[in-house]
DNA sequence: GATAATATTTTTGTATACAATTTTAAATTT
DNA sequence: AAATTTAAAATTGTATACAAAAATATTATC
């Protein structure tokens, strides 16, 4: 995890923009002038261009500005979500492993008593291991790129803890234990229904 | 000097390296230089640079190469395809007016009748205006990214002409205008399946 | 003759300069 | 004052130069 040395400047660059994004430093609508992030990389433009190029494939730029995605962005984003992650799961009640179910246990019991931060890495854990066992790279790569545009909407959301989320997880778990795919893929739709949902609500009354 | 008028020449260029990659006159398996293109281009490497990092996003160009998809890769895209494809079919069975349906018909008759490269042209609109009828710019937009890589595949299936192929269309067209979501999603599923298996005989039997 | 070490070439990554374009501000007209 | 034109500035797009790395060929060693 430690990279070793030497790092390219348009990696580096692109992993610097990229969090300054999701940590509210480049709050959504703002212009990305190349030459003004450059300087205050301390590099030239060209790597500042590259690292723009890959966050606007990732759809987290739109020309030029930080998006600052909608309801109606969200719910669509959730809808490819609900199905993708829904179909792991299912894949998951086929394929999993006892190790790999001992790792959801896991996840649950540290998001039950760990702080919110360890909650939250939990949390992701948790759905990033069922998204892995539907064993498919390609659905795991499209999660993963619809994830930033995630984390931005929960940042730009206040966080609060929903109520019923890890129960939801302890329940998807037994399904998959049970080799319940049906049940399993159902209950991974829902909870994630529920996340929009709570999502949602939260962003219309906080304005 | 090289000011071609309208087209900015990074966005020329990344459509001319595509064609080349998807009619085969840069063949799976070919390391792309940027200065041996430009040239061939008559641009400087800054354009083809930019068309490369954004095909190698697409999944067309992988470290400096032209991706030969393997049939594992296929099989992959294929699963995402069918769940997402599927889902739109069920939402264009809620959705669809008479007159996309029309177009749809219209895609068919082409089909039939049509030459070679007519009949792909109207089988892409086909699948396009389902996939539009989901009314999830996310969701199209996945496909959307698929869709080189299907092209690709899609070329070598149809010049075989694969038999049954437009009768199925045939047959979704019939499911949606029933507005019989399940079976319209059904039926668009098992088309794909269809597609791809036919694929990977031809692909395996050629070897 | 095979292998390791070293030089050479090729190719990529980065900086910089300049041209083309877009955006913004200013001036002019109504 | 509002709208339209024109000038200025800012920003992006492209070309080029050069340095870092990777790939290839060459020499030396066993």
């Amino acid at each position: 995890m430690s990279k070793q040395g030497f790092q390219a400047a348009y990696l580096h660059c692109y992993e610097l923009i990229r969090d300054r994004i999701l940590n509210g430093e480049l709050p959504g609508g703002m212009k990305l002038v190349e030459e003004r992030l450059a300087e205050e990389l301390g590099v030239s433009r060209t790597p500042v261009r590259e690292s723009i190029r890959k966050l606007e494939q990732e759809g987290l730029i739109k020309n030029k500005r930080v998006v600052n995605p909608s309801d109606e962005d969200l719910r669509h984003i959730f809808q490819v979500r609900m199905l993708l992650e829904g179909f792991a799961a299912r894949c998951a009640a086929f394929y999993m492993d006892e190790a790999t179910l001992e790792q959801l246990q896991e996840c649950i019991a540290v998001a039950r008593s760990g702080s919110v931060s360890e909650t939250m890495e939990a949390n992701k854990m948790f759905h990033d291991i069922i998204v892995q066992s539907s064993r498919n790279p390609e659905l795991v790569l499209i999660i993963d790129r619809m994830q930033s545009i995630i984390y931005l909407f929960r940042r730009a959301v206040v966080h609060h803890k929903r109520p019923f989320l890890i129960d939801e997880h302890q329940q998807i778990v037994d399904a998959i234990r049970a080799h319940d795919a049906e049940e399993a893929e159902r209950l991974m739709k829902s909870h994630l229904q529920a996340d929009l949902d709570f999502y949602l609500h939260l962003s219309r009354s906080s304005i």
